[in-house]
DNA sequence: TCGAGATCATTGTACTTAGC
DNA sequence: GCTAAGTACAATGATCTCGA
């Protein structure tokens, strides 16, 4: 196993990364590249031979050079190990970035000795092809620009590329393998053999580069089959970028690739790369398609555990684009869902639809979300907003059968908690909890800055107790600062916050350490009303 | 087809608060 | 003090756009 490119992006990134593991077929063999010291070009071998460039072929010290760049960031072979490897293949030309020159001379060639039968496979891994970029091979308008210029020799001479064609996997097409047979053709007419190219033993990368810049070279040309990148990954695992630096991919099962064909035509781009995407994922998961969705696929909003279980761990292992699950639903109608957050589906029916449109434009979005979870709930259901609103209900309604219908979907529907407090906030309602709980808060901006200037070391129960006192003053038309002088200071006991309190406690069920919550906060000394009542005869 | 960025929607969860 | 409702906010998802 092989891990090329970058590593595995992190969550929440883009799933098109170029990183993936790649079962190679091609046992490597970096012996064969000659190590750090050993003679380069214009140097001698230890045997007293002369390394240079083939007669006829040009300076390549240049080519060299560049040869070293490109293996600079190679791991594996240094950039000094270029020299032997150029030796032989000589005159690169696409290293230089100049036209490679036509050569009729071996385009006709005797071929040599090749089975016509189908090869046998002798591969080292059993596995399926591993998944591989593509030149957008299945674009029509891509196929069908490619032509030959000519009819060519189509099979390689070399005994080399004879026993890799031989040792082709089983399981590739013939259109890939006259890909790769041709590639073979061309490398021979470029003086290159693929061992040149792809030393055994080595990381990918440098030698994968130089492959790659043959391979584009020869696309760019006419000469090779914009395919030609893709049949190489399908055949060896190995990854081949276009001259764009994109890897493109594309799944290889044959009921993948009618999937793609069968998507609806007005699927958006997006949606159709991310589907891609999957396909090649359950492929490189020995998964397919057919073994996670039944033939019928079922109606609109169908789940299929075994997929979605796929998708989601493709998105959060795996690097597939979080919208997969999205480009599914929207493509076969499925309402797959992410593991931890139900599909939002937004209401249908035009009575929830227009409702959501007056909700109040300062609403946050987050009140806007519980409500159309809700509504749509209420669809799910069976249900709508105005059977469970009477006409008229305006802010202050407390209307029952919405209050029964919210409660229950919070308790047994998965709905949230907040979707209450939504609705009363989006519609002034005052439905509450079936435990008749119900959140309370000072409206008046003085109540809200004396909450928050409230001592620090002020317990929650007494905040709470406090707020509670403010709520209930807001109810009577009242404020804190009518009730309670500006000039009152620590151990003062203005008698309109005590009369007020005593009222709250005996009349509206204000807890009844309001007082104490009151004297600790401000530093009062406000009594009970019996109390201060005994005080009072006293003094 | 990919990659990245922007924007808005939605969810999970920790924390706060109220009622018992 | 306990429990559940209510709240706030960060994280994540969905979608679109644009350039390569």
């Amino acid at each position: 196993m092989v891990v090329t490119g970058d590593p595995p992006p992190a969550r929440g990134q883009p799933a098109i990364q170029p990183y993936r593991e790649v079962p190679l077929r091609i046992k490597l063999n970096c012996k064969s590249i000659r190590r750090t010291g050993s003679p380069s070009l214009g140097q001698t071998r230890p045997d007293g031979t002369a390394l240079r460039a083939a007669p006829g072929e040009g300076p390549v010290g240049e080519e060299i050079g560049q040869l070293r760049a490109l293996a600079a960031d190679d791991l594996t072979c240094r950039p000094d190990e270029i020299g032997v490897w150029l030796e032989a293949s000589a005159r690169p030309a696409y290293l230089l970035g100049t036209p490679i020159p036509d050569r009729p001379e071996i385009a006709d060639e005797p071929v040599g000795h090749v089975p016509a039968s189908p090869v046998r496979l002798n591969r080292e891994s059993s596995g399926r092809a591993a998944p591989y970029p593509s030149a957008t091979p299945r674009t029509p308008s891509t196929t069908i620009a490619w032509k030959p210029r000519r009819r060519e020799r189509t099979t390689p001479a070399s005994p080399e590329h004879i026993n890799l064609v031989n040792n082709l996997p089983d399981e590739l097409s013939s259109s890939r393998r006259s890909n790769i047979n041709r590639l073979l053709v061309y490398l021979e007419k470029q003086g290159l053999l693929w061992s040149q190219l792809v030393p055994a033993g080595c990381g990918p990368d440098a030698r994968l580069q130089v492959l790659e810049q043959a391979v584009n070279e020869g696309v760019r040309q006419n000469a090779l089959h914009p395919g030609t990148r893709a049949a190489i990954s399908r055949a060896f695992g190995l990854v081949i970028r276009g001259e764009s630096g994109q890897v493109l991919l594309a799944p290889a099962l044959q009921a993948h690739l009618d999937l793609l064909m069968a998507l609806p035509e007005g699927l958006s781009q997006p949606h159709r790369s991310a589907i891609n995407r999957l396909l090649v994922h359950l492929e490189e998961q020995e998964l397919s398609w057919p073994q996670l969705v039944p033939t019928d696929i079922g109606g609109p909003g169908s789940r299929h555990p075994a997929l979605e279980q796929a998708i989601n761990d493709g998105i959060r292992h795996h690097g597939l684009h979080p919208g997969t699950r999205a480009a599914i639903n929207r493509a076969f109608g499925l309402s797959a869902r992410g593991r931890s957050r139900p599909l939002a589906l937004p209401p249908t029916l035009q009575a929830h639809i227009d409702l959501m449109e007056t909700l109040p434009e300062d609403l946050i979005q987050q009140y806007r979300s519980y409500i159309t979870r809700f509504l749509v709930h209420l669809e799910d259901e069976r249900l709508s907003w105005p059977q469970l609103v009477p006409a008229g209900s305006g802010p202050g309604a407390r209307p029952p059968v919405l209050e029964q219908v919210v409660n229950e979907g919070i308790q047994h529907h998965g709905l949230h908690p907040g979707t209450k407090v939504a609705i009363n906030r989006a519609f002034g309602f005052i439905i509450q909890a079936t435990s008749n709980k119900v959140r309370l808060a000072p409206t008046l901006h003085s109540h809200i800055e004396l909450m928050k200037a409230l001592p620090e070391g002020l317990g929650p129960q007494r905040r709470s107790d406090i707020n509670q006192l403010l709520v209930h003053l807001e109810k009577q038309g009242r404020s804190w600062s009518q009730l309670v002088p500006a000039d009152s200071g620590p151990s003062a006991r203005p008698p309109a916050p005590e009369r007020a309190v005593d009222e709250g406690i005996r009349h509206h069920r204000l807890p009844s350490a309001t007082r104490s919550a009151i004297n600790r906060a401000f530093g009062f000394a406000i009594r009970a009303e019996s109390r201060a009542a005994r005080s009072a005869v006293r003094d």
